[in-house]
RNA sequence: GGGAGCAUAGCUCAGUUGGUUUAGAGCAUCUGCCUUACAAGCAGAGGGUCCGCGGUUCGAACCCGUGUGCUCCCA
């Protein structure tokens, strides 16, 4: 078969994966053995793949795939998250489009709408993962509103409720007075804006005025304090007296809070507990009357006393005049400053209290903060556990409802005097309701349900169990079988809002932890550090990369780069090296295929020859390193360094495979090669493409069925136990390597041309080190001939290796001068590195103190030292 | 304002409880090669005050203190 110049890799990615899911490979059930499962982190199902879910699903992959191929039954459920702010404001967008705003339509029109878009576009990024080679279970694909999720969310917030967990309270928050709703933070958009600031006096109660700066003069009607630095020598002698809010003559008290600066306007802050952030947190600090004066649209209301039903802007501009002609208005200042508007209506975010849904965390966080601190849960990197630490125990409570409608909806049912009631659905709510009004007459038309939803996060905290029914379906076979899960792996910027809630609800809902170990990934930024996103532009086209690239050297590229629990940058480089690496792997095979014409099975070489062969010493060093570096990428996978496994995985392709091993056997030109020497470097690439299949399934599948005929697939197939390796062998191999660097950095450096041919004398006490390898040295240095000696060899490049001296005989003119310069360097290197080492054994404290193993490193380092000194000194006598 | 983390080659990072050669890798750079698998390649090389200062120790990239700079989370 002829087999294409570079790798080619769309085609073979489609077909593969087909392949795969035809076979059902990826599909899980129970049975004896132990299971290994992961669910997804729900992306948004209005989401389309980033680089983010490249780098999270591909180190998901890599695991499962892992422990597909050690024999444990794995399971990875895919989902999508409904996402409520994001995916109300998509459909919202979508609304606008064709003409409909939200608030012409009815609740359920909109969720009609919602769900016809969620159908439509919803879960692109399912199929999108498909593209990366993500073995997800497609059967069990869920979504957090599936009608059976959303009743074990339903359930929860009722039991939580009856528990005492769940409560009522006030809440400032975001609100649009044009949309007449609230707005998450993400919705509000802050904007530089050419402001006045207004110097406004207040009369004191005991003669004489305060000062205040605003910018907000129409919220004056709702102060409740004047807050002054307790440091600010100017108003020490008012702490504790009163003054008069102007035009109304409310009094109120003049308090001292650290809070506010001695810089900003005259140093004395108006404090208005119901129109603004801070001020409510002073407020509830000093227990400060709250004062609402405006209603939901607006306009002010009865309790601003003056204006009333009209709009705060034109209040602020009549204030200000009647401030003026009241004699208030000290001065006017331009003034520049951040103004929040809401993403939606543009409209100036109003800060609002309004009634809303909490859950009290205290409880809730004892068992989830124990469980990471004793390492039940383990974090990777650990240093998670300190930040994790320190926010659940000072936990805060959580606010979750949300004024949208796309969601699950909070089961409270209300009269119409505001009496309410928490309940499964609104027949129960009624029931309930008959009684706590003590009202037998009331009626389903009487009560409506609470209009808002739970938070996102109210329902994902559910997954690691609710995706196999853990709630709908209490003890069912599945979640006994695959809970609690084996790794999460998600950002570190979810920990609190994600991580800390699903391990409470856990230990709430199962009495056992989500998950054994969760991975965080650093954030994707882009070559400069900035976070990847649409407004700066610079989040690549992934798809656009993968049609490019291919799956495989975009999971190698951002594998590669990606130290477990640091950002990283993505570079496309990173991806230009997968994609060479892709040819490198397909170049090697391309070789092997060249052999495969050639083998030898006459089998010439015997067994007993075979001992001093080079080819035996090849394939036999190659083994021994296959088992070595297996070893290594075993340990560092187990402890989630997937990015260094990678590393050592790829640089034992490259390096040791083809560079080294392959060269070393390769037969010269248009000879045969062994029958054995050939179907041991099958079997060695074999295995290489059976420990690189998780990083890079597609291209490793491919080669694995182009080496010879298999049956069954790489996908399942199961790791091969790893043997010990000879360390002999493996040192053996490494001086090859050292004599082949350095000799071919002798010839480099004396500018001997690739092509010229060399006689190589070794002059050795140990003539055995380097029979077995003579030929592999005579090919990799391009020598004509070696031979032993006892003596210097005039006219020659010496190099030093150890103790043994190394005579290159060219027939270039030699430069004696730079070679004993060369050698000087070289000594005076030892010299300096052997006086470090004295200065270590000559001191009584070190030789006193230090363990024994390493004084005597310390020795050992010594005798190398003065052995390669003598070798150096002997050989700048012989120039 | 409160908290957490980071600082090692031009860039991105390793560096195991302090001793494993006067610190390692990949990428980038430089030199020489179109050598019959691969120029998307091969061979080789250069490059570091381990952020500054102070301390503990026989011994510090690593431990402690302090300063500086950067990042993230919460308010």
């Amino acid at each position: 078969m002829e087999l294409s110049k570079n790798y080619l890799p769309t085609p073979i990615e489609s077909k593969w994966y087909e392949h795969w899911i035809s076979k059902n490979y990826f599909s899980s059930t129970p049975d004896d053995r132990e299971p290994y499962t992961v669910v997804i982190p729900p992306p948004n199902v209005t989401g389309v793949l980033h680089m983010g879910h490249c780098l999270n699903n591909t180190i998901q992959d890599i695991l499962i795939r892992r422990a597909r191929m050690q024999g444990k039954n794995a399971c990875w459920v895919p989902g999508t998250d409904h996402a409520s702010i994001a995916t109300e404001a998509k459909v919202v967008a979508m609304l606008r489009e064709r003409g409909i705003t939200k608030s012409s339509l009815s609740r359920e029109e909109f969720l009609n709408y919602a769900w016809e878009w969620k159908e439509k576009y919803g879960g692109i990024i399912l199929q999108q993962l498909r593209k990366m080679g993500c073995s997800l279970d497609w059967d069990r694909t869920s979504f957090t509103m599936d009608p059976d999720y959303y009743a074990s969310v339903i359930q929860v917030f009722n039991d939580l409720y009856k528990k005492g967990h769940i409560y009522r309270g006030k809440r400032m928050i975001n609100w649009d007075v044009r949309a007449k709703t609230a707005l998450s933070d993400e919705e509000v958009i802050y904007k530089e804006v050419q402001s006045k600031l207004y110097y406004v006096n207040y009369e004191l109660e005991e003669g004489g005025t305060i000062t205040i700066a605003t910018v907000r003069p129409e919220t004056i009607l709702g102060d409740a304090a004047i807050c002054v630095n307790p440091n600010d020598e100017r108003y020490k002698q008012l702490h504790g007296k009163f003054a008069y809010v102007p035009l109304i003559k409310r009094k109120i008290k003049i308090i001292p809070d650290e809070y506010v600066t001695l810089d900003f306007g005259t140093g004395a802050l108006k404090v208005t507990p119901a129109h603004d952030m801070n001020d409510y947190q002073l407020g509830q600090k000093y227990q400060l009357e709250i004062i609402d004066t405006m209603n939901d649209d607006g306009t002010m209301s009865e309790a601003a006393q003056l204006y009333i039903g009209e709009d705060r802007f034109e209040v602020r501009k009549k204030i200000v005049e009647d401030l003026t002609k009241a004699g208030h208005i000290q001065k006017i200042e331009e003034y520049t400053n951040q103004v929040g508007f809401s993403e939606r209506t543009d409209a100036v975010v109003e800060p609002r209290l309004s009634l809303q849904w909490w859950v009290s965390m205290k409880d809730l966080a004892t068992p989830a903060l124990s469980a990471v601190m004793n390492d039940d849960i383990h974090f990777h990197p650990a240093k998670f556990k300190n930040l994790y630490r320190h926010w659940m125990e000072n936990i805060k409570d959580w606010c979750i409802s949300r004024q949208l409608w796309w969601g699950h909806r909070i089961p409270a049912w209300y009269t119409t005097d505001g009496t309410f009631a928490v309940a499964n659905n609104a027949e129960e709510a009624l029931a309930a309701l008959k009684i706590s009004t003590k009202n037998n007459q009331l009626s389903l038309a009487d009560i409506y349900q609470d209009d808002d939803c739970l938070d996102t996060w109210f329902s994902s905290w559910l997954w690691p169990f609710e995706v196999f029914k853990g709630l709908s379906n209490p003890g069912n076979k599945e979640v006994s079988y695959y809970y609690p899960t084996n790794t999460l792996v998600t950002a570190p910027e979810i920990i609190f809002f994600w991580v800390a809630r699903m391990i409470m609800a856990g230990y709430e809902y199962k009495q056992e932890k989500p998950f054994k170990d969760v991975y965080f990934t650093g954030i994707v930024r882009d070559k400069q550090g900035r976070k990847m996103s649409k407004s700066l532009g610079n989040s690549p086209d992934l798809l656009g990369l993968i049609d490019v690239y291919g799956a495989d050297a975009v999971r190698f590229g951002i594998m590669i780069a990606s130290p477990a629990g640091n950002d990283i940058l993505f570079d496309e480089s990173a991806l230009e090296q997968g994609r060479n690496f892709n040819n490198k792997l397909w170049n090697a095979l391309k070789l092997l295929k060249m052999w495969e014409t050639r083998v030898n099975t006459s089998n010439a070489i015997g067994d007993n020859t075979l001992e001093v062969s080079t080819e035996l010493f090849a394939i036999n060093w190659f083994e021994n390193r296959l088992n070595q570096v297996a070893k290594e990428v075993d340990e560092l996978l187990t402890q989630f360094k997937l990015s260094e496994a990678l590393k050592t995985l790829y640089s034992l392709i490259w390096d040791d495979f083809c560079s080294w091993y392959l060269e070393w056997v390769k037969p010269g030109f248009e000879q045969p090669i062994e029958a054995k020497v050939y179907d041991k470097t099958i079997q060695y690439f074999e295995r290489l493409m059976e420990m690189l299949h998780p990083f890079m399934p597609f291209i490793t599948e491919e080669i694995y069925h182009l080496l010879k005929e298999q049956s069954g697939d790489l996908c399942v197939k199961q790791f091969q136990p790893i043997a010990s390796p000879d360390h002999t062998i493996l040192q053996s191999g490494e001086i090859l390597k050292q004599v082949i660097t350095a000799l071919r950095d002798a010839r480099n450096k004396n500018q001997i041309k690739p092509k010229d041919l060399i006689q190589l004398h070794i002059q050795t006490l140990n003539s055995e080190t380097y029979q077995p390898i003579e030929s592999i040295l005579k090919k990799q240095i391009n020598a004509e001939a070696i031979f032993y000696t006892n003596h210097a060899i005039s006219n020659s490049i010496l190099v030093n290796i150890e103790k043994d001296k190394f005579y290159i005989e060219a027939e270039r003119q030699l430069d004696t001068a730079a070679m004993k310069a060369g050698l000087l360097k070289d000594l005076t290197y030892e010299q300096n590195f052997l006086a470090s080492v004295m200065k270590k054994l000559n001191n009584e404290k070190f030789v006193a103190n230090a363990k024994p193993e390493v004084i005597e490193l310390e020795r050992k380092k010594q005798a190398d030292a003065e052995a390669r000194i003598k070798t150096i000194e002997e050989s700048l006598n012989e120039i």
